[in-house]
DNA sequence: CAATAACCGAGACGGTACGTCGCGTCTTGAA
DNA sequence: TTCAAGACGCGACGTACCGTCTCGGTTATTG
């Protein structure tokens, strides 16, 4: 999915391809990102260190590809027609994921090695952040054409009104992240995105 | 500065001290955090490895205390008595901060090792990150305090509101971080902070 | 030339066979026996490695291939009847061949290699290094029929105390392997070999 | 005794110089030359690779250090009056010596290095070939004052007619390298450095 | 006013992992 | 079947740094 180059890709062992991947979940797990080795992925898949340089150009892009692997493709999000509670939903799932056992250490490790290598930065935002952020913004354009959001917002920031104070909240755990703490959010988010009152309308 | 332990500091050389903090804000600009090495700053700075691992625990905390000698102390932050004017003056602050080239490196680096180790996310956050959100949190006291903050908002809650989207779009490079949207961002935020109107009474 | 087993000559392509002998005989001289490598001699024959390693066992056995189809085969001594004068020709032969830039690199090459490989040393004496002194030896022979070597001489010690002061020089590289020397070499040796004088006759 | 550097003799840890040296020793003997490692070495000597990498440039000389260390200073030569009777000794001793089990493999090993790396060629004519060799030759010298060997011989020349031939038969194996043959080839060489025989002397 | 104990620079040490090279084997598709 | 091409598992390379450990050589009191 995210290697760079692909020399000849009908030459790949799929076998080898897919241990590997599967190593550096397990791996990721039991020892964290900062003590993951290349060594110990090939040695726990059973492949040459070869292998892995040959495909991929660094420890980052090849965690990131085992992180996407695990991820389903994005789902939809539903329209119950009340934008706060469908929003709650969201932030609620959202903070459940990021506190997950299985999704926490790799989330951490990738936005961190996107802070020293910029190529994993776009590739990891493209590939995994992006998507999750565009079904949010699809579901406020709705909420915008039936008048809960104001006209003139720029969805993108409404967006990161909604995620950043979460996301603020979990990377420099300054409070634990609630689902309590997702609702209030939600709330102040889109109380601020929604259009001034008009006399003799309603919400 | 942050040091845990002073086995004997007064007979600490101030000479080795000042010349490590030196070299490594040098070389954390010349060859990013990534490729920062403790050998690398002993030589710098002309000392020996063993003064560097006799006084710092660990790589973070280094470059952290090198960086907190870089920022001088918090400010107060100046009451106009327009929230939002001055809310917009932080945000567009921290803006050109985050982007300026001698903060961004170290910034960048100790948010990602912060989420390696937890012991220096700690000492990040209580030493340079929660006072300067403190310094806002008070401004909305005052705020809320005169009636332009509705009452019963957690402060909390509402710097994250003002602070989360900036940090967000930063760390993941979505978008290019420009004093219009931190603009927006206070206006948004504290939109959603304005307490209800009440008939008779004027905001 | 020398493989061991043809599994079916028929298919051999001769145009692969002579591609890998020159790239042998070139990459030894570019890069030292040392430094050779089949990778590099399959890249420069244009051929895949599975083609070297279908037709050679190992490194030696291609490289003496490689030097035998340099060598022309053995030529007959000439018999001017003076055998002290034909030694010196075959000694001063020897020591220009052995000096000589085509034949010194992988000389040197095999006799190393046979040092720790006893098939390769075994195929070396046997393909090269025998035939060469047997007609050294044959010579001798006629000589001892002549009356101009002693009756009870070993000839395979006449051929050694010839040619082992040659070889010690050369390969230990004490001193430099001059035409003269080699006929000092020459002369000491044969009269070693010569028959004792008996009164009444004449050498 | 061989290293080229000596960065600072006196902070060497003696105890791994030994550690190494034997390490060598006993690798060599087990695996052989070729299948010896600087990884292995290290692993048996408890030692880290940079320690060896410190302290030789590369396997030959290590392994010519090692070897040095087994053989004790050259001892001077008996002298019984009789040179052919002490050539034989010597001649008898240099085959035992290049036959037993515990010099055979270095020596081989350290000759073929020699054919590809000049550096440790010399280093070994030198360091163990050459005091030798001088032995040898200077009782030859004794031989020559003493009238046993003809004045105009170059003692280096001969030299290298009693040793050239044992160097020839062992080196390529072509036959076994018996006491009686060192017998043989000390009775050839010393008939060939016979001074003429002049009436009115005797030998 | 020595002495004595810390800190200092320097850098060797036992290690771990790196990213590369080349081995010899295996697989694929074309001739 | 052979061949060119080259991926594969593997093992070793030589290097970079790690964090620890001596070394002498200053300080800087303190008995």
């Amino acid at each position: 999915m995210s290697e760079g180059k692909t020399p000849d890709a009908g030459r790949r062992s799929e076998r080898s391809h897919q241990a590997i991947l599967k190593a550096v979940v397990e791996l990721v797990g039991e020892m964290g990102y900062g003590r993951l080795t290349i060594e110990a992925i090939a040695a726990r898949a059973g492949v040459g260190k070869q292998t892995i340089y040959r495909w991929w150009p660094n420890k980052g892009l090849l965690v990131l590809d085992a992180f996407a692997a695990l991820m389903g493709d994005t789902a939809p999000l539903p329209d119950t027609g009340d934008v706060v509670a469908d929003m709650k939903l969201v932030l609620r799932a959202t903070a459940a994921e990021l506190c997950s056992p299985r999704f926490e250490v790799p989330s951490r490790a990738l936005t961190a090695e996107s802070q020293l290598d910029p190529a994993l930065a776009k590739q990891f935002v493209d590939t995994l952040l992006r998507p999750s952020l565009e079904v949010t913004k699809e579901r406020l354009r709705v909420a915008q054409r039936a008048g809960q959001v104001a006209a003139g917002v720029d969805l993108d920031v409404a967006v990161e009104l909604l995620v950043g104070p979460l996301f603020h909240r979990w990377l420099l755990r300054t409070a634990p992240l609630t689902p309590e703490y997702a609702d209030t959010v939600a709330e102040y988010a889109l109380a601020a995105l929604r259009p001034p009152r008009t006399s003799g309308s309603a919400g």
